[in-house]
DNA sequence: CTAGGTGCAAATAATTTGCAGAGGC
DNA sequence: GCCTCTGCAAATTATTTGCACCTAG
């Protein structure tokens, strides 16, 4: 459970200026951060009458669009004819699974989703505020019998420990097609180029596995909870592509090259998924991963353009 | 415009077993099935009022609700705390662009995003039955200034715009592919199964190309409308990775192989878009070329078995 | 002191329902 | 004649608002 504490800095952080503070607005802020789930008003409404008798239901309506707009609340719309509320603190924005068996909702991302709808978007000259993702039908646990998942872990681990995973593959993919390219490469600088990155992707990799067995040590159940964050080009790591695309090369060039797409690749992976976090430690560990592969991006690319002036130069004496 | 005889067949179709008929629901039905675009309940009473005085907001909600489990009506949901609803009749399901701007919603459909959906779905078991993709956010009219774009076409026009498109694409791909192909062929009999093929696809062609001018020239703005349906890998024919291949390939077999696949991807494209339309003649031409590319299938392995059969005879007179 | 914030009760807004009468088969 | 459909008005549900009072800065 998180400390109240830490809750109340990100209420803080998040108070727009020039709004009062009161004893009310505080205590149903309170209790809503406490809660899981997606509530409507009246759940809240419920909770709130059981710590004090004495707010009204207007209030709590009123606080709930407060929070809203503050960014500590998504109103959130399963066709119920009433909206729901679930909160950000340590909760990235995400998709849904609705049950209309048990009514119980299941959160899921996937990046594939996210690109294309940003490729629609585009091709639509539409500019996206807010993405709803939403699926309707009957759960695992409501098609066969009723042995309802133990579910516990918190989208924030279950995104942890996903993106943990892809980065995981990533870093790997990322060494193997280093220290292959390093073994091909004629160009002495190029090749110690390679070296460097292959080695720098191992440090990261240990980083990665390190802070991965910290999260399951936290949560020993978390791998066996389902799927959440769904990438497929990244299951075998962003760089598998560039490994397969090694074979068929032949100059030092081309390899820069396909080394230069894939840690653009696994920049904006870090990136767009550091980002996503609300607010949690996660978010700080990707943002700087991404910062490291942004230097390795432009490392490739000033390496690139040296061979590539070598030829020119080159080319031209030859001519 | 579409005559009323289609519609009344179409309603008939599916007016449920045991329901009496009744002038009141007849009319709101067919009201309801002239307009288009996403009405909400109350757009359906004025318009309703303008023709008949003497029916009910209560009969309009009963109607919409009967049309919905009839299938004819499909309810909306765009978050603005009420329902809308759109009709079934030549509209094929789709997702929805929103603009806060201008409250206008556009249409459109991607393969891509319905096949990671479908992926998602299988993790985790879950029996999908809607999905809803709403993309909130402001349209180009309203980001730039207002010269809002001609909106004429139907959807179903549109949707048989770009299936139509990726459908040319797909045969002009899959005939070059077999022109190739049996051009490398050393094997007589694939060598013939293949240059049939060719043939084939040739005939698809012309008779999608005359139907896509038939198209446009029923409606001549069609073209500059803009894209409906969003499927990447099928932009250049879903042949044209297998011709890419092709480059790769020595064995008869792998040919053959590749072609299978495509044409499994081909078959699976005309089927699935063929049953999308709710009702129309092009359901009728894409169901029948899913058949058609169905037996090529079957020809193509048909044809890979023998030529297995083949090898392996010969495997067994070499040992 | 003054701009918010709050409670209460009334207002809205979309949709549903009970009931008595009308109408199709 | 029976069962469904319909109109009307009242009920229901989720949410918002007017207004008088309260409270933090």
């Amino acid at each position: 459970m998180q400390s109240e504490k830490t809750t109340a800095a990100y209420v803080d952080s998040l108070r727009p200026a020039g709004s009062k503070r009161s004893s009310k607005r505080d205590r149903i802020v309170d209790v809503f951060l406490r809660q899981q789930g997606h509530l409507t008003a009246d759940d809240l409404v419920d909770l709130i009458r059981k710590e004090d008798q004495r707010i009204s239901r207007a209030t709590v309506y009123r606080t709930l669009a407060w929070m809203e707009a503050a960014g500590i609340a998504r109103k959130v719309d399963f066709g119920e004819g009433r909206f729901r509320f679930e909160h950000s603190y340590r909760h990235p924005r995400h998709f849904h699974l609705i049950c209309k068996g048990c009514n119980q909702s299941m959160e899921f991302l996937s990046s594939d989703i996210e690109q294309m709808i940003e490729e629609v978007a585009e091709a639509r000259k539409f500019t996206v505020t807010q993405a709803v993702v939403q699926l309707y039908g009957t759960c695992e646990a409501c098609t066969t019998g009723r042995p309802a998942t133990t579910r516990l872990a918190s989208t924030e681990s279950l995104f942890a420990r996903d993106a943990l995973r892809i980065a995981i593959a990533t870093e790997r993919s990322g060494r193997e097609f280093y220290t292959r390219a390093a073994a091909m490469t004629r160009d002495a600088r190029a090749r110690s180029v390679f070296e460097r990155l292959s080695t720098a992707e191992d440090d990261h990799l240990e980083r990665l596995e390190a802070r991965y067995k910290q999260l399951l040590a936290e949560e020993p159940d978390l791998e066996s909870q389902p799927q959440f964050l769904f990438f497929r080009g990244a299951a075998n790591g962003l760089f598998s592509a560039g490994v397969d695309a090694l074979r068929n090369v032949t100059g030092d060039k081309d390899a820069l090259m396909i080394g230069i797409r894939c840690e653009r690749g696994s920049h904006r992976f870090f990136k767009r998924y550091g980002e996503k976090f609300e607010d949690s430690e996660g978010k700080r560990v990707f943002l700087e991963f991404a910062d490291e592969e942004r230097d390795h991006l432009e490392l490739l690319i000033r390496e690139y353009r040296i061979l590539t002036r070598k030829d020119q130069g080159k080319g031209k004496a030859g001519a």
